[in-house]
DNA sequence: GTCATCTTGCGAACTGTTCGCAATTCCGTC
DNA sequence: GACGGAATTGCGAACAGTTCGCAAGATGAC
């Protein structure tokens, strides 16, 4: 089991990598390509930690590059997604997705404290082998997981022992 | 680990231990009993499997019983959950809320089929310690989790292979 | 039985997401 | 480089699940 390091920023060769993902992507689907989706995709790619598709579009527009329309970002994401750019984390908030980089970062999963919304990041090989199991025993092909534990950290169980 | 066994129709005598159990909580809050609420969670703990809450609210209506408005299921909803009565499930539909049971069953996640909806219910103890294990390492208190494995059953793949 | 308090029904409001459509951009072809 | 069919975008309306505010109805301590 390991922590995982936080996001650092992504460098513009990787932007580049990632990018050229996306074009494989969208050329499969006999889509064409586009300065709005790429903007989406470079923006959603710098942007550290887990975002909600408003912060997205917020920065879209505070970088004054483009002024990307909610809806067109939400339809993006789904593709960027698929291209491995991003992954899609729910992070129970009950107001809406979050989505944070996948492309060239490891896996993990989400540990949240449900009292002051801190998030740990951790990977756990043995869990990930476990899921394999299961779904090997029960005739799946295994394509995803959610997996996210809550609880109360430290620092809240000792704060609100005082109150 | 182990296949959990579908949930079986509850007993008359266990329903009443339920709805003694929500007494408690209710007394405990300094809130006040009342019929509706012990109708929802009646019908609610008789139906089998996962529902939404609009399923919930069909119940009740067909029931003849009472005829509760959604907005008043929703807000037992909490309390039935609260009371260890119902259980919130995410399936991973995008589409709103999924309860089950919870009082008087083993505790245990879900393997579902993303082409074809199957929900198979398991309960992998390794794991839950596991869970358990990572909570203490990062000083956690864990309260819960979520834990939804994604994949293709094996009807599913033999099917799309011909199509 | 009275009264304060809780509960319920009802419709409106809210929020994240999707849709339909017209205007625009893309790109292979001429 | 202009043309034309197809994909993309912006926009506002629609949608769905859930929550809210309020007035009317139930509950229970006294
Ligand atoms: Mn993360
Ligand atoms: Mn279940
Ligand atoms: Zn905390
Ligand atoms: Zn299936």
């Amino acid at each position: 089991m390991h922590k995982i390091k936080p996001a650092q920023t992504i460098s513009s060769a990787a932007i580049g990598r990632a990018l050229d993902q996306l074009r494989t992507v969208v050329k499969q689907r006999g889509l064409k390509s586009s300065a709005v989706r790429e903007t989406v995709a470079e923006v959603a790619l710098r942007r550290p930690g887990h975002f909600s598709v408003d912060d997205l579009v917020s920065d879209l527009r505070s970088s004054g590059v483009i002024d990307a329309h909610p809806a067109t970002v939400y339809r993006v994401l789904p593709l960027l997604v698929e291209a491995g750019l991003l992954q899609l984390t729910l992070i129970s908030t009950g107001d809406g997705a979050r989505y944070e980089r996948a492309f060239e970062r490891e896996h993990h999963d989400h540990l949240v404290c449900t009292s002051c919304g801190k998030v740990v990041e951790f990977c756990f090989e043995a869990i990930e082998l476990l899921q394999r199991d299961i779904c090997e025993r029960f005739g799946f092909e295994l394509t995803g997981h959610i997996h996210e534990l809550l609880g109360v950290c430290k620092e809240c169980r000792t704060t609100d022992a005082v109150t």
